[in-house]
DNA sequence: AAATTGTGAAACCATTTGGTTTCATATCGG
DNA sequence: CCGATATGAAACCAAATGGTTTCACAATTT
């Protein structure tokens, strides 16, 4: 009960916090698959692998497209780049510290 | 009770999937600061801050050090480089899109 | 030494989460 | 039309999560 337009909570940072909900994403990388044979690769019912499909859908990292009796669905990779832009914020971080490191050690050679 | 070699879950992907968590993060990127200090920001308790602080250091997001009765909190952006890798896979997927909508864009103005 | 301050630990609580089983429904193959 | 298949929805459950309040204790003032 924060943001969002309504009641729905896309979030791209909870979605990939689960590492059943990762590999999910990697595998419907390459192809694009339906529920029972995607929950084929999971220890865990068909339903558990459905709702988890359901969580990454809503935040928008697959795509689900009906045909005939399944869904078959296949990554969407766009929010990735919201992590990606919240990632980069800490570059400079990480980048101070190489640096410092390289600093150091070059100055130990001497 | 899966992985991890003991009973600790110093899970970068868990300790970001919290707003306040990555609030937290930015907060303690320029400055180090004690915990009494850093929970005047939020508006809940110093003690859920506490907890918090405990997530983020666990994942090695954060280093604590203490100076006479307090504990102060800096960022460790190290742990990121993980989530900089598992980004990176992705990145041929969007670059493939963005390559298709350009390629789809430039033969639409001919 | 006594009062104050900074903090973590513990016990507790409501809600969310990740899972299950069961049921309803829509499509497909004969 | 009928049985089998693919799926989502619903009800349920145990454990994890994010919070709170209370308590203990070490370091600092006074």
């Amino acid at each position: 009960m924060a943001q969002g337009s309504a009641s729905e909570k896309p979030d791209v940072f909870h979605a990939i916090a689960d590492p059943t909900r990762r590999q999910l994403l990697q595998l419907l990388g390459d192809q694009e698959m339906p529920v029972t044979t995607i929950s084929g690769y999971f220890p865990m019912t068909r339903t558990a692998v459905s709702k988890h499909l359901r969580i990454l859908t809503d935040a928008g990292l697959l795509k689900e497209r009906k045909v005939g009796r399944e869904t078959r669905y296949k990554l969407e990779p766009e929010p990735l780049l919201e992590l990606k832009r919240w990632l980069s914020y800490y570059e400079r971080f990480w980048e101070n510290k190489l640096l410092a490191l390289k600093r150091f050690v070059e100055q130990d050679e001497n």
